[in-house]
DNA sequence: GCTAGAAATTAAAACGTTTGCGGCATTATG
DNA sequence: CATAATGCCGCAAACGTTTTAATTTCTAGC
């Protein structure tokens, strides 16, 4: 499995190695007469640049790192589908990194994604703590989060708004009648739940509504949590009549539990999800939910991306994308 | 932006930078003391490997390539979690390479993992041409197949037998009274699809069933394909009695058609996937499936790739994974 | 206190590229 | 025809590591 270098083909074209290097780059000085030669040459001998050793010298890898949390919910796929897309338009490959909701995974990868010296990170962030990745954008790489807005405002975010996609859904479910309407959400310390819960509160607060601490329960972005919080608020006397889920696969355990439960999605209760995910659509399921802008989230990432690495010292960009009402069939007037 | 290398380290601790290699990687012979005092310097001024300095002496990345045709479809993220989790356990990092079902796209990706180096790859090819992939794995990176069983014997693979998968499904439909059973294929020349088509050809046959060829109907895997197939079929007058669809994303796109067409599954036709995404579980899908090993398979493709790692000269491993019918609602007997 | 041998350290080459600088042909200029 | 300008190309250093061989330092035995 010896693979063939530069030198070998400049052995035989018998010319320095430097020659060969300029003629397979091209952006140099060169006969057209000898570039063609040393093309033809590489080519018959199947050469394949050394992009590692091309990395030491020119300091960039062509290369960038993805962090998810969870590859498995399908909001992930399409935003990393946006990523890969538009790094591969401009030469760029990704290394996907999955963190399974675990903050230790993610500053392990941080570091060996450092290690591979990547030209850039996005990273949609586990928990709400993000020393490691700030620390890592002001010192080593440059770092663009997705779907995520950080506390502080010196660095680079492209994320839905999540604050209004609640606000929307809330206002939809008070516009149906509802008044007591429950939230069933992710990972309480997450940036993405704060806002979303923020949202539903502030509403609530503006229509005068009280909210009952009891209707608010924290778990996971995932769909056993959501089940298993639902029933536990259902096994409680006084039920909803309206459930605010933290995203997509949140509220399909919803309503999962809900109907387990003996009641029925919308006629009980009405259910509304963010995110929607392909599998919301879906003839049997027809979920009402907040759009996010999942591909374009990705895509906006490396361009912003691209352009911290072109131009270190600019200054932070922060893109707010806009959300999205869904009407389908899980929510119901009263 | 510049990083403290090995020979910083060397400098502050008045050693030559050999030590400081030989400290930091441990396994050599070395004094504790100046391990001790080395490794704590080298904390202290925020050193980080060159991992790619490094490959290009060692001759080996910590890299693995993953290549997967539509990261999109919950089955490869739940392969790519196996292939990650164990490539990872194992001090491994992996590149997602998502192709979108295009040849062109996973030559490209190819020839960038082998210029990155990786030191293996796994790969769910996109259609059958896979001359470029066994080239590769001849001559210059140790490839594996996922969920692909090539037609040529010298290579590794993990897949789950489709052939068998179709069969248990076949004859399921058969022992519910199904006659008039179409097939809603995948891309018609991918492997997958073949032995899937063959075992459902070979069990109607084998129960001297005629098998109308308008019954059999090729596209792509996904849902949108299924939809417009179904579609056509229903259109013209001989409807089936069951479906078989070509995986899991097909069967959503199978049933929406046919409930638009206004008739019911399972009353009127049953449907039965392959794959059991997590989605097929859900309460209103229900989707009668034949499961596959998804998070296994990615988990044994890169312990056989490791191990051809290690040994490049060792057999060729072959692994087939058993289906598993799962029933849910879908189905129906006549 | 000397020496043999072991242990710790250093020096230097190597990995496969890119690139600045210098030199040699070749062509243009007067 | 001599000189200047230009175009091509080669030399060699550099990137940040690891590793082999050589060298120094230490330890122990006498």
């Amino acid at each position: 499995m010896m693979s063939v270098t530069i030198k070998d083909i400049a052995k035989a074209a018998n010319v320095s190695y430097a020659t060969v290097s300029r003629a397979l780059s091209g952006h140099s000085e060169i006969s057209d007469k000898t570039k063609k030669k040393i093309r033809k040459l590489a080519k018959e001998m199947g050469y394949t640049p050394n992009a590692i050793a091309k990395g030491l010298v020119t300091k960039n890898t062509k290369t960038l790192g993805f962090i998810v949390p969870d590859i498995t919910n399908p909001f992930f796929p399409e935003v990393a589908q946006g990523v890969e897309d538009c790094a591969n338009r401009n030469g760029y490959q990704v290394f996907l990194c999955n963190t399974s909701w675990k903050l230790e995974k993610e500053k392990q990868y941080l570091k060996a994604l450092y290690g591979k010296r990547v030209d850039g990170i996005v990273v949609s962030p586990t928990s709400n703590d993000i020393t490691h990745l700030i620390e890592a954008d002001r010192n080593k790489v440059p770092v663009v989060f997705a779907a995520y807005r950080p506390a502080i405002a010196d660095c680079n975010f492209v994320a839905t708004d999540d604050y209004k996609s609640a606000e929307i859904a809330a206002e939809y479910l008070l516009k149906l009648g509802h008044r007591k309407i429950a939230y069933i959400g992710g990972q309480q310390e997450s940036c993405t739940n704060k806002y979303r819960l923020k949202g539903y509160t502030d509403v609530l607060k503006k229509h005068d509504i009280s909210l009952s601490p009891s209707y608010i329960k924290h778990g996971e972005f995932r769909q056993q949590s959501g089940y298993q919080l639902t029933k536990e608020l259902l096994i409680a006397n006084d039920v909803p009549t309206a459930i605010l889920a933290g995203n997509d696969i949140i509220a399909l355990g919803v309503i999962q539990a809900i109907e387990e439960f003996g009641l029925d999605v919308p006629n009980n209760i009405s259910v509304v999800g963010f995110d929607d995910i392909s599998f919301a659509s879906l003839d049997k399921v027809q979920l009402t939910t907040v759009f996010q802008p999942k591909y374009t989230t990705g895509e906006l990432c490396v361009e912003v991306l691209l352009q911290k690495i072109k131009d270190s010292d600019q200054n932070p960009t922060h893109k707010m994308l806009e959300p999205e009402l869904v009407i389908r069939r899980t929510c119901k007037g009263i």
